[in-house]
DNA sequence: TGACGGCCTTGAATCGATTCATCGACCGCG
DNA sequence: CGCGGTCGATGAATCGATTCAAGGCCGTCA
């Protein structure tokens, strides 16, 4: 794609030398407008807009030593949830001129791992992360090197990193008592490997709030470990179909996934909540215009973007933070026999 | 969040000074481990752990020149349509061991010039653009100066950049067909801007398909311009609502527009399809299980960026290339009065 | 006239990793 | 014993922008 001619990018001292100047009038030029006179910095200008000169950011930064730009890195990129935390982030970094560069880790450490480690090559000014892991060892490392740290939709175990979150342990118990109060007995939790902390969480506060309930989990509840998209949830809801004593509700461990099982039940003749109640989680867009509208436990993705931006962006001083936010039930047609 | 006390981060010849070798040394360490013996690597490299040495990625690259990363700019990162593109090309970069940014323009032509500009001063070695206007004057300056460009689902209209595009006349026309075929004779297109190709293009696709039935486009379409989102085709079906003579048939010009008109179309007390028929565009993953099942025109979103970095990664060399994709109508309840 | 202050401009030093010409040590062979 | 060759290690030069001490110029005031 590059022509074939590889001429060298024209540096600071191209334009120096083609508007008469020093190198350093130009960087002034660049940096600090007021303090070249009128003449020269219409000179330099021009200069630099006749070679089309681009400021070498590597050089740049190496002198500077750090910039503008927070890393990010979140499980799966392609999940609303995480697009619209994502904007929550950018939103509140671009106020004050700071820019994002997001990966998603596809739930891999390794990837993760590697991403942060470019991001830290880069001289980022911190990182928000979404770990893939219950141990943050590496991110303390990061933070010993002088980044900041904020654990994104993740309490943090430690005091001193700050961490936003959602209450998880509360959203799997509130989706829960919504169906042992609509009657139903046997539930099915289609959910992620525990080795995820959202997963873990949600079907701990399943587990509670059956035991509340006087019920005895590991009898009352199946769980059914599945991929997190909507061919997890097809997957989940055959396993299920073929079980000998079928569940009347399904909890999803996120609306994706609850797309699926949707999906399937119906494919299998199933009526959505007369035969199965269905319940799902995150609340994104379409949850709502659903063949049968979802219910869904809603968590303030916004919200939870734009304040761990807030975190990073304080001063290196203030002490660390933790935030946690409380989801809500939205009771939709799926979980409900009477019409909502 | 970074610790009060600011340390200078340790530098190869900390590690170098450490382990009682030269600078070089550590440098061969690092890129070219099989130029070192045994016992020096060795020490080396505990130097490096017990240091926790992080490689400056600014010098590394000052050196070097370039790097393995290329950049992407999309219009919209929060919609399904890119997201999946976008993973299309992470999937191909990776497997050649690059690396991607991504950057969302928000289809403001200044955001894109901002991105445009920092990937650059990182020295990206190509960028991936879904142009937002038609100029890419900007972009053919930058390939100037030695960084592949390549077109994201935006037709060249320079032979020498080389574009992935979707035939977005086509997809217009099959729409309209299909819905003329219904016998539908007043149609609405919820459209964006018309300085957005693809809703220009669609738009001419539109108007082709009428034409070609014998009817006067002028006539027989209102166009809405919407924001491209569930609340664009919110607003769009109110205008419509209003109009005296409602049309039949609505065709978005994607889905999650179509998301927002199914939403307002049954808020309204109108059944889609029996009252309105709608079609939508993108074929994204919920579109099949919505209320009313959606028909849509798909694209081969994945495949647009496996094809578009595929371009990206010959060499310097390789002739421009411009694949352009057909598109695919996928009929759905949604605009069919018999269930499908 | 000379001293002084203010305003621009200069250019060498700096950031940290990579590269490469050079050197030393060591081995084998004649 | 001497020579050529190999392997490993060395460290100065380099990439390009920024910074800052130093110097030049000009006007003002005593």
């Amino acid at each position: 794609m590059p022509p074939r001619t590889q001429h060298r990018r024209t540096s600071i001292s191209d334009v120096a030398r083609h508007a008469g100047v020093s190198v350093g009038t130009v960087s002034n030029v660049l940096n600090r407008p007021d303090r070249v006179s009128p003449g020269t910095r219409k000179r330099v200008e021009a200069a630099i807009a006749e070679l089309s000169f681009v400021r070498n950011g590597s050089a740049r930064q190496l002198r500077a030593g750090r910039i503008t730009t927070v890393g990010a890195i979140v499980l799966d990129i392609s999940n609303p949830f995480f697009t619209d935390v994502t904007r929550g982030i950018e939103e509140r970094l671009t106020a004050d001129d700071y820019t994002l560069m997001v990966a998603s880790s596809d739930r891999d450490p390794e990837r993760e791992a590697r991403y942060l480690r470019l991001f830290e090559e880069h001289g980022v000014r911190g990182v928000m992360v979404v770990p893939t892991a219950d141990s943050i060892e590496h991110l303390l490392a990061v933070r010993e090197r002088g980044i900041g740290v904020v654990l994104l939709d993740h309490p943090s175990p430690v005091e001193s990193v700050s961490s936003v979150a959602v209450d998880d342990v509360n959203g799997g118990a509130m989706a829960t008592r919504h169906l042992l109060d609509q009657g139903h007995t046997r539930l099915a939790f289609l959910n992620g490997a525990h080795s995820i902390r959202q997963c873990a969480d949600r079907l701990e506060g399943v587990r509670l709030a059956l035991a509340e309930a006087g019920r005895d989990p590991d009898e009352a509840l199946v769980e059914v470990t599945v991929s997190l998209d909507a061919d997890g949830g097809e997957a989940g809801i055959r396993a299920l179909l073929d079980a000998p004593d079928r569940p009347t509700a399904v909890f999803c461990v996120n609306d994706l996934v609850a797309l699926g099982a949707l999906r399937t039940l119906r494919r299998a003749g199933l009526s959505v909540p007369d035969d199965v109640a269905l319940v799902g989680y995150d609340d994104v867009t379409f949850a709502a215009e659903l063949a049968t509208p979802l219910t869904s436990v809603r968590q303030p993705r916004h919200e939870l973007g734009t304040r761990a931006a807030d975190l990073m962006l304080r001063g290196g001083d203030a002490p660390a933070e933790h935030v946690v936010f409380q989801p809500e039930l939205v009771v939709r047609e799926s979980s409900t026999s009477a019409p909502a």
